[in-house]
DNA sequence: CCTACCGATCGGTAGG
DNA sequence: CCTACCGATCGGTAGG
């Protein structure tokens, strides 16, 4: 019953590189990968495997992807990935933990990047563009599917990203108050945070990259429907 | 290959009861069902098998319910579902096009009993709230369901369905286009009925009937944070 | 990471 | 609608 000891791990592995939900997957080279200096090339494999698995549970959904599926998209055989990952499980909890790091990170790095003349008006601008990238962004498939495979986590998974969940939306919460105060915001704090996270959330499962509103088209028609012109 | 002449079809019948979505199932005799008067008293062993499917859909996921759960739900053994329906997929179909009839049908009764007097707001007030109850209504598992297994669908089976999603969503436009004319909708109308429609839907996903706010809570909220008051 | 494999489950069917 | 069953697939593992 107890796996032998490897490299996998089961869940919390540092993402090696915060950015590389954008990327898309190597070109996979076929050959034997060649030994790096450092006894285990490692990590590229687990990232591979994470990608790949990003893209295929976000195009079949979880459940419709197999482990063999996964192990064909980055040329390994049917029992490989679970060299790396004790369950198809912990490879969902991967996708979904690298998902939320990069949104942690490209939400906090659009509001260091405001100037501090910055109304609240562009700090709610800056955070649903982040948020709209983390979505629809090219190669962006870690957080949808996140959104849409939930329920397939123990409770367990599910307990450890609501702390990465619940800081996203702690970051919004500021600044949904201060356009409240001013009277710009015509909905209760909370509410008005659920119903306009779903507005962008649902925008998953309508955005066509390839016809219709640009990201900053759509993050401009939010604007002009929650908000209201400062008294 | 060719099944059997049966009772059965494949898709396409009319819903029996078209408010039977919102009834839970019912407390399943475990006898043979007495024969009716007619030769065969088919149809509500139709409607047990779409009841039971749509909460199993909804609360483990369409891939995730088998169709022995299914049979069990309402008393059946393994094969016979398929006495009734000639696959998994059919009855994943017939539970959400009886769940869009509901839609429609709630939808424009909700319109129908608006005075002559209504305003615009109150259209739109009356259409989020009957949205409201078709998704989070007691019992009301199928569009529900319609909204988080799409991507179980033949394309065949999305494009019939598509036609009474195109009914359900013209019904909100010429609403919006007046809001958007008296300057109470800062959006443009097209991406403000799917921004405020995916706000809606999200709702599924966090709503607690046990605790936090009403429907009539949540209408309320939708108001005060889509519309501005009338200049 | 590959080879070879297992036990379980699943959608579906024949035949009554 | 039940009985009995099939072929396929799947997650996962031992052993190297």
């Amino acid at each position: 019953m107890k796996a032998p000891a490897s490299l996998r791990d089961d869940s919390h592995a540092p993402p090696s590189t915060l950015a590389t939900d954008t990327a898309l997957a190597p070109k996979r080279p076929r050959g034997r990968p060649r030994k790096t200096a450092l006894e285990l090339d490692d990590g590229n494999r687990r990232q591979d495997l994470i990608t790949a698995s990003a893209k295929l549970f976000r195009k079949q959904g979880f459940d419709a992807t197999s482990t063999r599926d996964i192990a064909a998209a980055v040329g390994m055989h049917s029992g490989s990935p679970f060299y790396h990952f004790k369950s198809k499980d912990a490879l969902l909890f991967a996708v979904m933990e690298a998902g939320m790091h990069t949104a942690l990170a490209r939400q906090a790095q659009a509001l260091a990047a405001l100037p501090a003349s910055a109304s609240s008006v562009d700090t709610m601008r800056s955070l649903i563009r982040a948020h709209y990238e983390t979505l629809l962004g090219p190669g962006n498939d870690f957080v949808p599917v996140m959104l849409y495979e939930h329920r397939a986590l123990s409770a367990r998974q599910r307990t450890d990203l609501a702390r990465l969940q619940t800081d996203y939306e702690a970051a919004w919460t500021p600044v949904l108050q201060r356009l409240h105060d001013s009277g710009q915001l015509g909905a209760p704090v909370k509410l008005a945070r659920l119903l306009i996270l779903g507005a962008l959330n649902w925008s998953v499962q309508w955005f066509d990259r390839k016809k219709g509103a640009s990201l900053d088209e759509l993050t401009s028609a939010c604007i002009a429907l929650f908000l209201k012109d400062k008294a």
